[in-house]
DNA sequence: TATACGATCACCT
DNA sequence: GGTGATCGTATAC
């Protein structure tokens, strides 16, 4: 299978969200392949993007954002979880797209052993619970994806979902009319493992 | 140095 | 449907 070059998240943001459903996000540890299709994400674009880490300009916590295409931008939140982002567009300019859910595909016994207790279902079908389940956390941040051995995406093994659909992003201020307005999260329709 | 809060989750009722 | 956990970061003193 192979992986997506950086010129594949040189583009608009929008465009790389849409084509990131169904691509597989793979993570490999200890020669063990974890992966999983994206089957949920969110478009995070730019310094005038009321909800995007970088609208009060650059710091050291989002860096990575302005970094090149292809990389990877990890936060930490709420003071015990990671979520997962992938940088997009020309390096200096803040945008990124955020990986909220997965179908899980390979590894399972290793998720379900960061993830104790819980059913398949609910293993990666979260931002911050695809981050434990394969076990992500901020040292990823700034990760090359296109050149990394551990954490890279790759193609889908299934044909891309046809139909779309795309609906305002979640967790974000409800006072901000504007941000709540946009609809810059995307799912397959009828997906299982899309969060709530 | 101190303080407030967040792109969430799990567990309670 | 509501709320507590828990701490890095930004911002103000």
């Amino acid at each position: 299978m192979s992986r997506l070059e950086q010129d594949f998240y040189r583009r608009s943001t929008l465009t790389v969200a849409r084509e990131l459903l169904g691509k597989q996000l793979v993570r490999v540890m200890d020669g063990q392949r974890i992966s999983g299709l994206i089957v949920e994400v969110e478009a995070y674009i730019g310094e005038d993007d009321a909800a995007c880490h970088a609208a009060c300009g650059r710091t050291t916590r989002n860096e990575a954002m302005y970094g090149p295409p292809g990389h990877a931008y990890v936060y930490f939140i709420y003071g015990m979880h990671h979520c997962l982002n992938v940088v997009t567009e020309e390096e200096g300019f803040p945008a990124a797209v955020l990986i909220r859910a997965l179908e899980p595909l390979e590894g399972l016994e290793i998720m379900r052993r960061y993830r104790p207790s819980k059913p398949d279902r609910e293993l990666t079908n979260g931002p911050a619970k695809l981050c434990q389940a394969l076990a992500i956390d901020r040292g990823f941040n700034g990760v090359n994806l296109c050149t990394s051995k551990v954490l890279f995406i790759e193609e889908g093994a299934v044909a891309a979902p046809k139909e779309i659909e795309a609906s305002p992003r979640v967790g974000i201020k409800a006072d901000d009319e504007v941000a709540m307005s946009i609809p810059w999260r995307f799912y397959p329709q009828g997906n299982d493992f899309v969060s709530r």
